[in-house]
DNA sequence: GTTATATATAACAAGTATAGTGTTATATAT
DNA sequence: ATATATAACACTATACTTGTTATATATAAC
């Protein structure tokens, strides 16, 4: 039976396909969806000039793994809580200014101890350094720690499980606090939203609940604040900063600010870049 | 430039390749060489009827892997018992009766259900499958699990925390386990390293000892076996397989142990693969 | 409520990349 | 000197991806 499709009038380039562009497409159809939030099936298929068949097998393919849902002419983001939004946003605001803190943090910590580690994206930059340290005992609630320290078998990691929380990628809830409260520890650092009036706050109580029970079982705590933290906002108190063993910020604290909780009796720390 | 290499002299079939088969080869070849611990690479080309050539690269492939050994002329294993056990050896095995075993399991789920998840390779290749089903609850205390469905918003995951165990990607311990006993669930699902005289063996103890506590918070218990588990060996004996709900196997478990497991009133399942 | 239009699915055909294999030529080991 | 191993190339079959057409279904219009 020879041809009698009519297909074969069409010049070949037109059903050319390259192996794996699938699965890249699908990729890039997410992060368009992150951007815009919807699209719809005809504005894709122009977009990445394929035909509508083939943008709604792309379609298919991420509703069936619940990436997306699929409209009457569309598709639409299934949860816009997606990781991206918060942690990229937060990660790329004060890198210089932490980069002193952190030095300074790391030459407080000492082979052997027993470290709690928040899930603030100040604390993630202490990682790379720590397994230098080792050996060392990290407990934390964040994903990211361990994931990052994981490769390194010198270093000992208890995780406090919990509901898992999405935007921050830790854990929380009552499962975390309950194992949290069976714990001890030497030396905690954390970090915290947002510090005014000799306060640190949070935005999330589920977050202040377990920062609050890890402060009491270690030893002495360490709150890394970049000074862009020193600003309005901020639900609820965590703890003023009197309550803190090291309070540790950057030289862009406003001289004023930095001479009244000297006053008021904070151990509070500028730390210099070096070099 | 036209043929030059008197390639074309010969009939296609003789340059025939059905995809797949080399992996079904070198399956075929580790099987002849555990009887006969070793071959030469004539005796094997001349067995499958294919040129030198290919059973060289087999032969490196399965050096690569570290499971035999290439000496001149012939190949040997490596290690008899190594090769038994290793992973890979046993993935390639029997990969198609788990996922006969997998596609039952999965249509255990219903939409909203709490489930628990071990940390087996078995329930590892269950995961991509779980966004479908959601909304669901996932308990587990294997890391793997939580980064595999991290990205689907529609899955609530509870990790248990715990001691980090690098080999295992999984937490263990008393905080694990407190975690657990403080949580219920519908149906767990689970596997064990090996299954004889109707009872299941695991080779580490504190993986005993969670399994247990989620085996007893959970309404249902599913275990995953597949037929190569049914074996001599494993050192702690985890639970009776009457003790669980459903247990899941492949085609190809032996016909007299399957009637004698169905008359001690085991609920043993035999999963074919469908089409 | 019925019709018209847009969108979704199913089925088929076609092109491309890749894995698998054999042959020859060259290198290495026995 | 001979057997075996590797490298390089050619070729095939298959799986993957896509486009087109035909048919079904959903939304819109009246």
């Amino acid at each position: 039976m020879t041809d009698n499709t009519g297909l074969s009038h069409f010049p070949p380039s037109t059903r050319s396909a390259r192996r794996g562009d699938s699965t890249a497409r699908k990729q890039r159809i997410l992060d368009l969806l992150l951007e815009t939030g919807n699209a719809t099936i005809d504005a894709l298929a122009a977009h990445f000039a394929v035909s509508r068949m083939t943008i709604h097998r792309d379609a298919n393919a991420l509703a069936q793994q619940g990436l997306v849902e699929k409209l009457h002419g569309g598709l639409a983001l299934r949860n816009r809580t997606a990781t991206q939004k918060t942690v990229s946003y937060r990660t790329t605001r004060a890198r210089e200014g932490k980069r002193a803190i952190i030095t300074r943090a790391i030459s407080l910590i000492r082979p052997e101890q027993i470290l709690v580690l928040d899930d603030s994206t100040t604390v993630a930059e202490m990682l790379p350094l720590l397994p230098a340290l080792a050996p060392l005992t990290i407990i934390t609630n964040a994903m990211g720690v361990i994931q990052a320290l994981a490769p390194y078998p010198d270093l000992r990691l208890i995780c406090l499980g919990g509901d898992y929380n999405r935007p921050r990628n830790a854990f929380f809830g009552l499962i975390c606090e309950q194992a949290a409260q069976g714990l001890h520890a030497n030396t905690m650092f954390l970090s915290t939203s947002v510090v005014h009036d000799g306060t640190a706050f949070q935005n999330n109580p589920d977050i202040i609940k377990i920062k609050r029970i890890l402060m009491e079982i270690c030893d002495q705590t360490v709150l890394l604040v970049d000074s862009s933290k020193f600003r309005k906002g901020g639900l609820y108190r965590l703890a003023g900063l009197d309550a803190f063993d090291h309070v540790l910020t950057d030289a862009q604290i406003p001289p004023a600010l930095h001479d009244r909780l000297k006053t008021e009796g904070i151990s509070l720390e500028v730390c210099q870049t070096d070099g």
